[in-house]
DNA sequence: TTAACGATAACGTAGCGTCACGGTAA
DNA sequence: TTTACCGTGACGCTACGTTATCGTTA
């Protein structure tokens, strides 16, 4: 039974989590489900804000960071908040593009090993 | 005093690590320096594995695979575990690779999100 | 004496996975 | 009654960071 909200399964379902993962994120406080008893139900706020957390985390942040986010998001309007939201984004795309270059060298360290293990396997 | 045998100090000087790295590598039994009662001195052998496992580090390996690793670098020679590096190599360039994929589409999507914020500045 | 090193022990962190055990609804 | 899913603990994992407390060496 469920008016227009989702129980923990079809949440699960949705959006490609494990219950232990909705528990958690309740547990740290970024979702607050209504229940039945014990039973949960998400709502569309909670739905809205599951879609913001599992965007941020796509994007390397950390939880800590992605409760900022929705505090932004949550009080948006004003030119600081919003100014604020433009400088964290900055601040995330330096470290992803940073995260970027290390990967590069690394693949093309763990590149060449390759072909030099290899080489030797042809030498004999 | 030091042989040819560096110090606890040296050690995280000359790697940029920190004791409590290096103490945790031998409680896991990835380094064995020796030791005068209780004070650790690391030889030619343990500097060659620590290069490797940073080495290793810094290609993503969990320090569980860092082991495969160097146990194969010790009995290197038959064909039979070369051929397991290439196959190692193979199977991290493949995540690495997914790892950067997924990071150009996280670097797209949050400079996407960036401008259309800027834009709503920009608005007024 | 003091300062800089060494040592062990043990709890904390993030983001969940994974039991173990029990209640409840069809 | 059985089955299936809901729930709450609570410990485990990785790779260390971080005190706290102590001993030794220059």
């Amino acid at each position: 039974m469920s008016d227009t909200t989702l129980s923990l399964k079809e949440m699960c379902d949705r959006f490609d989590v494990t219950p232990r993962t909705l528990r958690y994120y309740e547990y740290i406080e970024l979702l607050s489900p209504e229940k039945t008893g014990r039973t949960r139900h998400y709502g569309p706020r909670e739905i809205a804000r599951l879609t913001l957390i599992l965007r941020g985390r796509r994007w390397g942040f950390s939880l800590e960071e992605i409760r900022q986010w929705l505090e932004i998001y949550n009080k948006q309007g004003t030119r600081a908040q919003t100014q604020k939201m433009v400088e964290l984004a900055d601040r995330q795309l330096e470290a992803l593009e940073a995260q970027r270059n290390d990967l590069d060298t690394a693949i093309s360290e763990l590149r060449d090993l390759r072909q030099q293990v290899q080489a030797e396997l042809e030498d004999r």
